[in-house]
DNA sequence: AGATATTATCGTAATATTGCAATATTATAT
DNA sequence: ATATAATATTGCAATATTACGATAATATCT
């Protein structure tokens, strides 16, 4: 029990929710933003932008890149992040094919 | 603790965290997209065609109406539901504008 | 090497989510 | 009124998520 039961449904509606559950956290969606307004890639600042903990924030940016969503480099004196523009532009048409799906048979 | 820190985000962003919440479990994925395909609203099936304890997909339900994303109305002999077109609508902009914004200044 | 700065990991507490059995509620049909 | 069918609510157990302090690891500079 408590566990969602991924078994039972189709591959599409599972990718999809675990896509959905990257964005499903404030803090989450503030990091992206963040990360894509910089010119290039990241690194400091993140903590003080956003308002969380240092460990809160690594274990939030984890879970980005789970999912395939961040490209991490060395450049300068620390571990970067930029985001991965191949995995955002496929989560987006995920996204966006879900949305056409449910408009089109709309009552 | 536990507990997300909402205040300390911007409403655009804790807005867009609760609707990605609602897409965050292929179960309700999968709910949207059957309700969708349904000629107008549906009732009963939904607990055979999903596969998990009618209690479980009431609860799923719930959380799907509770962001106004379910329009609940009287037909035949019992509660039915079709999708709330202009809700859903609205969330779609949601989305696409905060992928247009992430794009935009990618490196 | 030692000091400094930054990110990662560990451990833990609080809260949220998921799922279901049992039961209640609601509406329709007989 | 009573039976039937469908959805909602309650109560509870298992697991997941969120958050942070303490600490470790990693890289840079002197």
């Amino acid at each position: 029990m408590g566990t969602t039961k991924t078994h039972i449904f189709s591959p599409k509606h599972n990718e999809l929710a675990k896509a959905a559950k990257v964005m499903a956290h404030p803090a989450r969606v503030a990091i992206l933003e963040y990360i894509s307004k910089q010119e290039g890639c990241i690194c400091t600042d993140l903590v003080d932008e956003i308002g969380l903990a240092q460990p809160t924030i690594s274990q939030h940016l984890n879970e980005i890149k789970k999912v395939g969503l961040l490209k991490g480099t060395f450049e300068g004196k620390n571990l970067c992040y930029c985001i991965n523009r191949e995995k955002w532009l496929e989560l987006q048409q995920l996204f966006s094919s879900f949305f056409s799906v449910i408009n089109q048979n709309c009552c």
